[in-house]
DNA sequence: TCAAGGAAAATTGTCGACAGTATACAATTT
DNA sequence: AAATTGTATACTGTCGACAATTTTCCTTGA
């Protein structure tokens, strides 16, 4: 980890396609309920809202679409993606598979480079316990995660997580609130790396059995109860 | 599984978006080897060469990278997805997690419905061996999983596979050829039927770590024998 | 009152054009 | 000769316009 030979001056140009940035302004509006599920994201409208062509909204639409926050119907458009709780549910056993693999992967090449990372994600977490955000929380959540499947070393774990974290999102988005003590939640990251340390296969799977298997009781509990509540409109499929 | 209620005496007219026979060309010249890993897919020249303008050619694109088969750099366009042994190796673990838990789910709902389902396949593939066709003796093969992971009830476990699968066939076809003698292929997946039917989640799961273990080992020999002697155009990444 | 039918409006699919960007190569300087 | 700069070319990003399709809404008939 040396200095490079040629030491950098200036960092390269933020040059963002326009694409993005309607990426971004539509990831945030879904996130934050602005457009809620089911409703449709019409290309022609978003372009004249903000004031740009037809074509990088459709861009953008395609990205959130491989992100899983719109779908897309032939000739009908763009509509922000609905869930049910077996969606969410089978989220959550996509994500118990991947990581319980990857974690045993992680403690099997030795994970002693990945938990200072890890450990230090955590104290974000708890620092961010206290802020109300649930958002930015929920974020952080995922990344600590994220970092230890970006650790385990298999690159598509990594791409599959990317996109489940993205739908997990906006499932808790919906739900708009968690139901555990943002601080436990928090704490509770340390039995994973307690786990990942003892150089225990099973043991770090187990852990991420136990960790994954609490949030999805909670989360799913909670979104079939706003179900029975009437909470969202219904997907307009044929 | 009864036939639909609505006996179909027509079926839909192909009014296919013009994109996606633009994305059936490019998936077809991609996996038959006449659009090399790491060559480029440019927008213009596909749209000059088949006569359409560019817009249908780059949502192709954008439906092409989402299924994994090309990758897109800002600015510079599509390239065609190249691999590494250690790619087809992560993609094999992947498989390996998503299928195992699908067996698990599918013995523990009862597998009934399915084995039918699973037995016909197998016939097919039989069928398919004695043709020199691997691609379609491969498509067959995948077909034969997905039905599996269908039948499990897990919707994200099937879109996880669709883009597996379908990265999987690309790598298959870039080596050309399989090791083993196809209808021993196709025989072996009788274990995995017995192993569901059994009743056993452990044995399930069992069955397809032996099963899946086996092509990746044969199948990741292969292409590190390749890329020693030097088979394929790199990446030009930045 | 409600269902069926049919224009009218709105929206997506596709097109051709232009501007901004990257690549290759020639010209220039050291 | 090597490195740097300038230039030409090809390509993607974005745009506005038109055609095809879907959706809306109003009419019509029972």
């Amino acid at each position: 980890m040396s200095e490079n030979p040629d030491p950098p001056i200036f960092s390269p140009v933020t040059r963002d396609a326009l694409s993005q940035k309607v990426a971004r302004m539509l990831t945030d509006a879904i996130m934050s309920g602005k457009l809620k599920p089911g409703t449709r994201v019409s290309e022609s409208v978003i372009a004249r809202d903000l004031g740009v062509s037809r074509a990088p909204v459709r861009e953008a639409g395609r990205l959130l679409e491989s992100a899983g926050l719109l779908i897309s119907h032939p000739n009908r458009g763009f509509f922000v993606r609905t869930m049910d709780s077996e969606d969410l549910d089978s989220l959550y056993e996509l994500r118990l598979a991947i990581e319980c693999e990857a974690a045993a992967r992680l403690v099997r090449q030795g994970p002693q480079e990945v938990i200072p990372l890890l450990r230090k994600q955590m104290e974000q977490m708890i620092a961010l316990a206290s802020s109300g955000e649930i958002a930015a929380q929920v974020q952080a959540d995922m990344h600590f995660h994220r970092l230890m499947i970006e650790g385990c070393g298999n690159r598509r774990f990594v791409s599959v997580f990317k996109k489940v974290a993205s739908e997990i999102q906006l499932g808790v988005a919906l739900i708009g609130h968690v139901n555990d003590a943002p601080d436990n939640i928090a704490r509770n990251h340390e039995m994973i790396i307690t786990a990942l340390d003892s150089g225990d296969e099973e043991a770090a799977r187990a852990a991420m059995r136990y960790h994954i298997g609490i949030a999805r009781t909670a989360v799913v509990a909670h979104f079939q109860r706003l179900e029975a509540g009437g909470g969202h409109p219904e997907n307009p499929a044929s």
